[in-house]
DNA sequence: GTCCAGGTTCACG
DNA sequence: CGTGAACATGGA
């Protein structure tokens, strides 16, 4: 072992190929990154962190110096050989033109938590108010990390423990509406106990699913989306208004079909990756049609 | 003013 | 079991 390796350092090459970081972290999975135009600023964990892409994989800066880097390539998932993953995905046109434009889009694996409260938040709301939110969330109850000078994404996202000990009000003050109890009542669960992220991940996936949708406000969809981006399940396969479109319309030849039935459908045609090709589908959806309106960021 | 947003819940046939 | 409205809020 090369003693370089576990010198605390601020900076980090993340050694890496086919990893498309600009596709990955704006693909609406993670809610709190923010792009300058070259790098990607956000916090991971309690630690502030820059990333940029680079020829040879991902540079990293941290605002505090790290021997351990493990944290890193555990939330980017950069051990993953993504080839092998699309190579199990079934063959269609326009998944291969999804994949093929967005080449190198990843699955994160995000804090349960973070991730099960994001989504808890994303009923009925654009990617851009769920973004905002989720900001105003961490600005006001989050704790201080130490950051940069000048750079403004300097809190955590609050435990649940810190949410559990508000009021209703104060998350209604900013702007849940009706999501607030569900956000709520969600944190309490975590917080006591009756509700064990971690544990889940090593249950089976129907298990998993079934006991995140105990929770009040947590229906198949933010359930799916939990599987997928925090608990590791790469099968699990969200549905939301975007992938019933496109399924409808590239699957199904227009044919209005349920979300039940899309659902059922997408559960055994897609398979254990199926959760890749949804994040390409939905990301190729809706970069689509973004330019076609002219919005988005 | 109307419609829609990475949904869920609840009431009704 | 399937469908439809209500739920807050903000932007197009």
């Amino acid at each position: 072992m090369a003693f370089t390796e576990f010198t605390p350092r601020r900076e980090f090459l993340v050694r890496v190929s086919d990893y498309n970081l600009d596709a990955t972290l704006d693909s609406g999975q993670a809610f709190r990154w923010r792009f300058n135009g070259r790098s990607w600023t956000g916090v991971i964990g309690r630690r502030w962190v820059r990333l940029t892409p680079h020829s040879e994989g991902i540079h990293a800066t941290t605002a505090a110096p790290t021997a351990d880097w493990d944290w890193l390539t555990d939330y980017l998932r950069t051990q993953v050989s993504l080839g092998t993953i699309l190579a199990r995905l079934p063959h269609h046109p326009f998944l291969s033109t999804a994949i093929q434009t967005h080449y190198g889009l990843r699955l994160l694996r995000q804090d349960p938590w973070e991730c099960l409260a994001s989504f808890i938040l994303s009923s009925t709301k654009q990617i851009v108010q769920i973004k905002e939110i989720v900001d105003r969330l961490c600005t006001a109850y989050g704790d201080l990390i130490e950051t940069p000078p000048r750079e403004s994404m300097h809190k955590t996202f609050p435990s649940a423990q810190q949410i559990a000990a508000l009021k209703e009000s104060e998350l209604r003050g900013l702007g849940m509406g009706f999501r607030a109890p569900y956000l709520m009542k969600a944190a309490q669960s975590v917080a006591d106990g009756r509700c064990a992220l971690r544990r889940l991940a090593k249950q089976p996936v129907h298990i998993a699913r079934s006991t995140l949708m105990e929770l009040a406000g947590v229906g198949r969809k933010i359930a799916d989306c939990v599987l997928l981006f925090a608990l590791g399940f790469d099968e699990a396969f969200p549905v939301d208004v975007w992938m019933m479109k496109t399924l409808q319309s590239h699957w199904f030849a227009n044919e209005p079909i349920s979300r039940r039935r899309l659902i059922a459908f997408a559960e055994t045609h897609f398979g254990c990756y199926g959760g890749y090709a949804q994040q390409y589908l939905f990301h190729f959806a809706r970069t689509q049609q973004a330019g076609q309106r002219s919005d988005e960021h």
